[in-house]
DNA sequence: GCGACAG
DNA sequence: ATCTTGTCGC
């Protein structure tokens, strides 16, 4: 899969903090009209010493969600991790990975924020915007903004709200579990982003496809230490 | 200045 | 994220 946009990657915190802000503006939130039929998902690891990461991205068909592809690429640790700037430290890794997709998915379902971020361009943003696919945060916790605590029942859902702005929903899953954090990445709204969320989980609290390219991402890490 | 803070 | 064992609950 070709990425549809590039731009360097050395920047100061100055300098990727402009970057966000021009690069949200290029987000689009229409959803897709047609159905989805090939789902990925990408996770990132690190190893122990904490200089190499290892990316994977797992493509699934839908509605059965067979797996169809997985690709994944080793990279250096070129950023460190400070709040709001993740996606300079993992989506390089993660793009070398992706671009070794054979097929391009229809939708990509990302290990952190959308829109739900300090400047609104989370990783999913910028993974979705670099490859030019739909792509939805799928977070574990929350970043920015608050939010009630959500029914008990799978389905349930509440607004988390930053700045006066609804910028992501806190969605229960699976009854009893801890809820996930959705936001819209690129190409997509938050209803529908909730919807897709929903119907990709197989019993567990993250979709399948993240929950897949976690495994494979802590296996490779693993088989190289 | 004091906390909060995706992975 | 990573460092780490057993343990409570369905």
């Amino acid at each position: 899969m070709p990425l549809a946009l590039k731009h360097r990657w050395n920047l100061s915190f100055e300098q990727a903090a402009r970057l966000q802000v021009r690069l949200r503006s290029r987000v689009r939130l229409s959803p897709p009209r047609g159905a989805i039929r090939r789902v990925a998902g990408a996770d990132v690891a690190y190893d122990s010493s904490g200089d190499t990461l290892v990316a994977a991205v797992l493509t699934y068909r839908l509605p059965g969600m067979e797996l169809e592809e997985v690709v994944t690429a080793r990279d250096r640790v070129r950023f460190p991790y400070v709040p709001g700037f993740l996606s300079f430290r993992e989506v390089p890794a993660i793009v070398r990975a992706a671009r070794r997709l054979r097929a391009k998915p229809d939708l990509l379902l990302c290990d952190g924020q959308g829109l739900a971020h300090p400047r609104r361009f989370g990783l999913a943003c910028h993974l979705g915007l670099l490859l030019d696919v739909p792509s939805i945060g799928v977070a574990k916790s929350i970043l920015v903004g608050r939010c009630r605590e959500p029914g008990f029942r799978r389905g349930n859902r509440s607004r988390i709200v930053h700045q006066d702005e609804v910028v992501g929903w806190a969605i229960r899953t699976r009854s009893g579990v801890r809820p996930v954090y959705v936001s819209p990445g690129h190409r997509c709204n938050l209803p529908w982003a909730a919807r897709k969320v929903l119907s990709c989980c197989r019993g567990f609290r993250l979709p399948e496809p993240v929950r897949q390219a976690h495994l494979e991402v802590t296996r490779l890490r693993h088989r190289a230490e």
